[in-house]
Parts: structure tokens; sequence; C-alpha cells
DNA sequence: AATATATGTCAAGTTTATTTTACATTTTTT
DNA sequence: AAAAAATGTAAAATAAACTTGACATATATT
């Protein structure tokens, strides 16, 4: 699964930091999913769309490996 | 997290064993993400919303409790 | 150039998702 | 009413998410 964390926080000119506060989760969480190194749940997904104003599809995107 | 799973399977008359070999997973982790027993992972519930053409905020709600 | 801020990553630990197997109950079909 | 199909759940095992703390590197600020 792709994402488009890091361009979505460069619009928003916000930190990692930032985001993890504003959805409750440490900072390498958010690092983590940034990276891919992991998948985020479902709610953590929908929080960060809500953060950025956009749906879930637009910010997480399925790949053929998925 | 709220879901409408039960209704959109309905509407599509599928049963949980079909949705879950649709996703590649076992009939058990559809019941329980269905009946509220834990939070698929991001990948999960975008390949559902898109089993029901449908977008993830479409099928998967935020509570306050999130 | 020095300092501060932001990011990458690692290891260890806790919690939660997911699988498999199995069985009981409910609902639908015949 | 009986049989078949669908759903609910539970326990045990494994995998994966998430946290905390810590440190190294990179980028921005002064």
């Amino acid at each position: 699964m792709k994402n488009n964390l890091r361009i979505e926080r460069a619009i928003k000119n916000i930190t990692q930091a930032d985001l993890a506060e504003l959805i409750k989760v440490s900072r390498q969480t958010i690092n983590t999913i940034e990276s891919n190194r992991y998948v985020p749940s479902a709610v953590l997904a929908l929080k960060i769309a809500k953060v950025f104003g956009k749906p879930v599809e637009e910010i997480f995107e399925l790949e053929d490996s998925d």
C-alpha cells in the first residue's frame, strides 16, 4: 500500500510530530507508516484522512502486491 | 468505529464467506470486523470498500470513542 | 559554523489483528 | 419439519501494529 503522507504534510506544512499529536499516536508510528514499514489500522487511516480533509483512498492506495 | 458491512453485503447479496474469499481473509476475520470485535487494517478496509464500490468513509465511520 | 529542529531507525515490550480449528446457534431452503 | 447454509463465538497460536526510549543523521535556522 502506497501513501501520500509526505506530500500531504508538506501541503499543510506540518511535521511528523505535529501529525502524531493531532491523531494521538507516537511520532514513530507516523514515521513508520510514512516510510511503509507498517500498515496503519483503519481507525488511524480514517483519522489521518480527516486531518488532511481528503478521502482515505486519496491518501492510501492499494498496490498489486496487496 | 462503526461499519455497514451487514447492509453492504445485503445489497450485494453475498455471505460473510463470500466476502472473505473475495479479499482473501478468513471468514472469522469478516465476522469479527462486522461485529465490531476488532478493527481491520487499512489494507483490508480499502479492499472491502473496493468490493462494495464505495469509499472507505461510507463503510467505516469514526465514532467519538475513536 | 554552530544550534536547533526534523527525520530515520533500532530494540524491547505490550497490545491487537488475523488464522486455524471447532462447535453451537440461527436462518434459509427444500 | 428436516436438511442445508449462514452466522456467532471461543481458544490457541502467530503475525503485526503501536509505544517508549534512545541515538544517529539530515535539514533548516541563526
